[in-house]
DNA sequence: TATTAAAGTTAGACAAGACTAACAAATTTA
DNA sequence: TAAATTTGTTAGTCTTGTCTAACTTTAATA
């Protein structure tokens, strides 16, 4: 079985694979805050082990199993977060280190109670979709606030990224998934939006419209 | 912030200290399943980082350091055990390879929430004293069935160990802890005993009556 | 296009944690 | 007590995952 790092490292690839799948050798070292050698290093025995698709100086990309793989591990990550939410009280601004851990317990059994217990979960805290029992991603397309005009009104449904910037900011202002928002006014000029939530009017700057993900209602 | 591995062998230590505290290599070395000199390289390490006491060709024992630090990861070990069985639902025959790794995770808040969950309980699914916030362990000093006489009307508390062939024996005839018990017999030639709960008469050995600790009612 | 910068790669070193082989000390048994 | 066995120790090697220094290839820029 894959070692935790082994798992990091199919992980970051994986998540830092956009539509074309291409990652580079740099991109991957300062995601893993590791030296550009350590991550090559690593690409190379990934590829050995058949989980990588590697040339040299070429872009790197998972393989179909890497991609599986990688799947699997993000499941239990997104498992464990959207259980220490839900069954064990904590923010979601709190659970991404732990799961950063708990992704790693070898037990299928585990991951699978936890599923169990929370009806089959198909989406994490943070909105992002969890995989299935294969691996795989249903990515949403969702809209940004900041693509509504005046008068939308939109359910916030997830997070671009779960930064703790981003995370407290929200918390603050006691924004969270599944809130109702109306958009009252759009500026062109900084891409800032005012919106109100029947409670509170915000005043929203494009860099946090540009993060929250909407499903008009 | 100590290894893993760092973290199973103080636990190690702590389990075979017997009342002397000592704890030889070998011991060390078999109940890991490593190497002697493995077992041996690591006790050095750890004597120079205070945690254990170590003088050549002498018995090992823990430091005081080293047997608060053992004391916190068996009360994550146990505490974990406590929520597998009582909130996922797991049998207190599946909980302690989990428990084996999650005992690992560097969250506090984590062991914290569980601890709280649990309403702070004193022991766990196998009868074992949870320890202390500071790492204690308050043992108590149950009878053994072995001891009983006929007559004797007992409660099941604890095991005297939790491996997996004691654990299947008891799942087997339905036999808990808090299982309610009247001694109908004593076998002095091999020391079996007859005992019966109500519902059902056992007739167990002396290997199975040595492990099961009780107290009278 | 020539130069500079960035990205990728190679070589060599290191720490942690494991191993085997060989030997020394202590303990048990004859 | 002498021999045999067990226990403890040392020395040297290996794998995994990390690093720095130096070099090469590719990409960007003047
Ligand atoms: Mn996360
Ligand atoms: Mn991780
Ligand atoms: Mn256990
Ligand atoms: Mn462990």
């Amino acid at each position: 079985m894959a070692s935790q790092t082994v798992e990091n490292y199919l992980k970051a690839l994986f998540s830092l694979a956009g539509d074309s799948g291409e990652v580079s050798v740099s991109d991957l070292s300062k995601y893993l805050e590791v030296s550009k050698p350590t991550a090559h290093s690593m690409v190379k025995k990934l590829h050995t082990e058949g989980l990588v698709k590697y040339e040299k100086y070429k872009p790197l990309s998972l393989t179909a199993r890497g991609k599986k793989a990688a799947g699997l591990i993000l499941r239990k990550h997104r498992l464990t977060e959207m259980y220490l939410v839900e069954k064990m009280g904590f923010g979601w601004e709190q659970v991404h280190e732990i799961a950063e851990q708990i992704e790693h317990i070898k037990s299928p059994l585990f991951f699978e109670r936890m599923d169990e217990i929370l009806g089959f979960p198909s989406h994490d805290p943070h909105g992002s979709p969890i995989p299935d029992k294969s691996g795989n991603v249903q990515y949403e397309t969702y809209d940004k606030l900041s693509q509504c005009s005046p008068g939308d009104q939109v359910t916030l449904v997830a997070l671009a990224h779960s930064s703790d910037e981003l995370l407290d900011y929200l918390n603050k202002r006691n924004l969270r998934l599944g809130i109702e928002l109306t958009v009252l006014d759009s500026e062109s000029f900084d891409g800032s939006m005012s919106v109100e939530t029947g409670i509170n009017t915000y005043a929203l700057s494009k860099l946090v419209c540009d993060a929250l993900y909407v499903e008009p209602r």
